[in-house]
DNA sequence: CTCAAACTGTATCGATTGATACATTATTAT
DNA sequence: ATAATAATGTATCAATCGATACAGTTTGAG
């Protein structure tokens, strides 16, 4: 193999796409910003993703998955009080100056803002990935005696994927940060 | 005032652009799309908005709150069980050839689509102005009565929102009509 | 009958989009 | 050294965006 060696940095190139992505979504994001964000040209653009816009908005997802939700669905299998770590999760959606209250959730953007395509699909498949697992640690607590839940089991994932993507929007409209913790404690309290 | 006779329908056309943006969203409905739908050339659609896309979408979300909401916050006010109104008005999201789970929420998507401009505002106050319809409605029960209400008054307003405005994005999650019910049911029993 | 007012159809503007072309520079294997 | 390979920088492509220009057509007031 020879040849010249790369000038930039592809770990902190992607990077830096998933936070144009995440801000601006697949079709606002415009090549030229993904390029100046990336610190890259466009020949090395194309050169490294040949699929273009699409094909680095397809690694930008899978690499979000990666950084943000797997560690804390890894922490997930660890705890006790899944319902407490579910809370801190949703918290961040109310975090004044954070990403996820500034730029939502990738996922749900995704599916709000993609047409009937894969990354729809994608982002669909990684929020119900994100639900099994929360199914899963609330259900092996349940069995271990440590809540009581009073909603239905069949309901859980959908319930709680409603709090957090209603949250994506209602952070939008609800300023008040207490309120917003509020309404999250409150519909917690159905796990028990 | 002389002058030739408009060959379209006024209202006519409203409604159309009205569908486009409500499919589409503001950015994506093209200026030649809206033309199409509204059965409109290019001369007659910037005469009659002289603001261009701008005005036409800040009209059409107008329009759409006079046809859509308003007739249901009217019926609000005159009846006694308004947890049932408001469930049946939830359901239209989970009814599988509806605009609404087709489409999604007008205010929602362009809360979601939109910069921080005009049109986010405006959309926030429409949701606003729902919400309060809708906590009136249930005071008044309350008071006299009819329902029991387990959930704080100060969060009413938010978890409502919050219910609407996930199934915004749920619906897209969730296919299962009888799980989408079945959580809206749920989620609306804390209102006793 | 005339003429200004109002509406319409088509052609096109400059800007921006995602994506390529192509020459140049840097690196390594032989 | 030289050839092959890889990365870069700039210029530009066709398509589409919102918006406008401008000539043509229909109408009613005088």
């Amino acid at each position: 193999m020879a040849g010249r060696q790369k000038i930039y940095n592809e770990d902190a190139a992607l990077n830096a796409a998933i936070d144009v992505f995440w801000q601006q979504g697949y079709e606002k994001a415009s090549s030229r910003d993904l390029q100046k964000a990336m610190g890259i040209g466009f020949s090395s653009f194309y050169l490294a993703y040949k699929g273009g816009k699409q094909e680095l908005f397809a690694k930008s997802m899978q690499r979000f998955f990666t950084l943000y939700p797997q560690p804390f669905l890894n922490l997930l299998k660890t705890v006790d009080n899944p319902v407490e770590a579910i809370r801190q999760y949703y918290y961040v959606m109310t975090e004044p100056n954070g990403k996820f209250s500034q730029f939502g959730c990738y996922f749900s953007n995704t599916i709000f803002q993609a047409d009937e395509n894969e990354f729809k699909e994608a982002a669909v498949k990684n929020l119900v990935v994100i639900a099994d697992a929360f199914y899963d640690a609330l259900l092996r607590a349940k069995n271990a005696g440590t809540i009581n839940p009073t909603i239905p089991t069949e309901l859980w994932k959908t319930y709680l994927l409603n709090l957090w993507t209603g949250l994506n929007t209602t952070k939008s409209i609800e300023k008040d940060q207490s309120i917003l913790r509020a309404t999250i404690d409150f519909s917690l309290k159905v796990f028990g």
